[in-house]
DNA sequence: ATCGTTTATCGTCGATATACGATGAATAAT
DNA sequence: ATTATTCATCGTATATCGACGATAAACGAT
């Protein structure tokens, strides 16, 4: 439970906060839940597929998306014709692990 | 796993979205989550206790603990002399139990 | 009554986030 | 070749964030 004063492996807690709060600042917004949404629940899709979903226009849909891949939750394959963006989902399940741990220390 | 498309009860996945993402929000940076950190294994503790612990103004402290007091993950008394702070661990429970339900359905 | 401590809030300032339109590059279709 | 489509990026405007110092209120101690 007290991740800041043991020494040791909960130290890492400690140490990899500021990338536990990347990861969360990923998510905080809801267009980007909602995007992550479209994007598990169809193995694959492009830009435009998102923007004609949801009421933004494009170049938002783009910077939403970029924020996603760098934080590296999103992969994309930047063909210019049609760039396929698609959740990865390795990726996520362990950023949900290490939220999951963080916070469940925290309720412990 | 497709939380958009399906009508009924997903549907409130959709709907609770933004409450999520503010959720992500107000995890979303290190000296909150240190400081939730802090709270966590103290049961209670006041400001000033936090600001000593920290390298951060007074002024600076008592803001990120009204965004997560705002956000509903910590409770305080304001007893004027030393108000009391502690996690609302049942919150942060229910909290980190959406997000994971969340997260889990875009790695499904 | 005065002083010191603690706290919340205000104002400010720079940095970042968010939205949009415009633009240029790449390519498919004609 | 021309046109249409898709995408990333740029520039811009606005809003919010994050940090700080200053300040006022509350209260214990003297």
């Amino acid at each position: 439970m007290n991740n800041l004063d043991i020494p040791g492996a909960p130290a890492r807690v400690q140490r990899d906060l500021p990338e536990l709060a990347a990861g969360f600042a990923a998510l905080a917004h809801p267009a980007r839940l909602r995007i992550l949404c479209h994007l598990a629940c169809r193995e694959a899709c492009c830009c435009r597929e998102i923007v004609d979903a949801f009421d933004l226009a494009q170049s938002t849909v783009s910077q939403h998306l970029k924020v996603l891949v760098d934080a590296g939750l999103v992969r994309y394959v930047p063909e210019n014709r049609r760039s396929r963006y698609m959740v990865d989902r390795d990726a996520l399940a362990r950023l949900e692990g290490r939220m999951s741990t963080f916070l469940s220390s925290c309720c412990a």
